[in-house]
DNA sequence: AATCTGTTATATATGTACTATAACAAATAG
DNA sequence: CTATTTGTTATAGTACATATATAACAGATT
């Protein structure tokens, strides 16, 4: 579980932390029950401060991708089952939104229908 | 040509605006050629400052999806034939990496490799 | 009982977003 | 030509999110 950190990303260390982890839920990498590191060792592995990490987790947490153990530190939840379907719901509804946005800056670029799915088709078949 | 502006939103000003545009670019509400507000008269139906407006203006313009005419003000580009090839495909290859990252996302909630692929398609079909 | 866990509190620094005035050069309408 | 409107730039201030730095806390585990 190597975490890939760019300080010079746009995107705020805490959530390229908690997308990199998610992403790492849909491979496989980490299953439920494993246990992630603690808050003050992959912030020392990182080199960035404990309270960053500790914002990834507490996201992770409330999306109920991670359940915290007292001194067994933050463990995988199995999401198909503990994420709450009201907040996989809500991650749908968001996930439905961006696809929307995406097609439609395709569109305004140019690109056709077909281009579009064929994109998102080989984007797809990196992840399945 | 109505924008519609959520103030309580985490996404800025600025960017709403320079979505929505390119949403209606992509649409046909706007075609080449078609003139915007002024940066003023924009602001000032929108309730908001004249640099938020022009802020957005100026990333429309950067991105080449307007061109500016001195007192004509902003104007609609053919986005086909004035974005940047290298700037269509700068868009090009973040789109993809969106879609990988809605997929995975997707994927972690334990959504199925079908259920994406129909949910992305009935999202073109609203663009397209 | 000692230790390690996430959590919380306080403080500081930095960058972005937004607002507010003001002035400027360039293009255009009259 | 002249006045007006355009986007642009400059300066300043407020607000918020991010990230850092110390420090202490309660709870679970060893």
């Amino acid at each position: 579980m190597l975490l890939d950190i760019d300080l010079s990303s746009q995107e705020p260390i805490y959530r390229q932390i908690r997308t990199q982890i998610v992403s790492a839920i849909a491979t496989g990498e980490l299953s439920a029950g494993d246990q992630l590191p603690s808050v003050r060792s992959l912030a020392g592995d990182l080199g960035v401060n404990m309270h960053t990490v500790n914002k990834a987790y507490a996201v992770l947490r409330d999306e109920g991708y991670v359940v915290m153990r007292g001194r067994s530190g933050a463990v995988i939840a199995d999401a198909a089952r503990t994420v709450p379907s009201s907040k996989a719901q809500e991650h749908k509804v968001r996930i439905a939104s961006e696809l929307a946005r995406l097609a439609s800056e395709f569109k305004a670029l140019g690109g056709t229908r077909q281009e579009f799915i064929d994109l998102a088709s080989s984007q797809v078949d990196t992840v399945f």
